[in-house]
DNA sequence: CTTGAAGCTATAGTTGCTAGAGACATTAGG
DNA sequence: CCTAATGTCTCTAGCAACTATAGCTTCAAG
């Protein structure tokens, strides 16, 4: 049996995370040991890695949801399962597109500062008036910054 | 003078997000009408449009707090925006490398899902396993799911 | 046996908004 | 001029997915 910290470490989670995932019902109520403390198996160690490599990867907590209590019944048909991660690969390629776009009208304000007062600044510039953007003066959706 | 909606209309900005702006200081405290009212004028829109801009591109709030107060003082240097500027595009490009990696993987296991039930898939599997992931076996960073 | 690390609970903070309640202001129509 | 509909006001709470803090208990090493 892993103490909460053994077993982070091992899954590569911070110890609170795996009491919020626990709190959340993403972890089943570990076993306590005699003074209390969280006790968990390799089986906990197995459903935990699969969490975080699901994060890894993007899945929401939502989504791992889904995906974990698909795979406690492996007799059904994995077609669920194929289609939250083909939802996953979409959402990653509709932010890699509007991700892509931002990058190049950023580089075109960095590539433009001459690097004098503010008042000549491109940077500025171009953050106040939207017409100087690229040609199509059309921007991508609202990418959050991380 | 700009009434809070229409003011939210003509920079596409929501009036709650106008508000919370103001909130937080990112806006001055705005006019107020007899009525009690917000009122605005073309500067506020101005300045209300570059965050909004700025927010498009993917900079944070407290960076555009920084922007803003360049902007206001046109004599200095604009190394410090322009500072800014690439540290975002630094920023934009380390995430697009990571959600390059992440698309791979994705494809990886989507295309290798069979479609038979779940004990076969190769959806579960390769989140269970993250040996059977790329070649290199390492992840990029999370990245957050917008 | 003592000390320091690791664990416990509970609460609040983070970012950037968004949604709701309940009250007041303004404007268009009759 | 009155009313109804819309807009605005403040305040509070909620979202994701954690992270941090405070104040306590338990455990393992020396």
């Amino acid at each position: 049996m892993l103490t909460i910290g053994k077993l982070g470490q091992q899954a590569g989670v911070k110890v609170p995370t795996i009491r919020y995932y626990e709190q959340i019902g993403l972890l089943p109520e570990a076993e306590r040991s005699a003074g209390n403390q969280r006790l968990y198996s390799r089986k906990s160690l197995e459903r935990l890695a699969f969490i975080r490599h699901a994060r890894d990867l993007g899945f929401t907590l939502e989504a791992i949801r889904d995906l974990l209590s698909l795979s406690d019944r492996p007799d059904q048909s994995c077609a669920a399962a194929d289609a939250i991660a083909k939802a996953q690969l979409a959402e990653v390629e509709s932010r890699l597109a509007r991700l892509t776009a931002l990058k190049a009208e950023l580089e075109r304000m960095v590539l433009q500062c001459a690097g004098g007062r503010i008042a000549d600044c491109r940077v500025i510039e171009v953050l106040g008036d939207h017409s100087l953007c690229a040609t199509d003066h059309s921007h991508p959706e609202p990418e959050l910054s991380s």
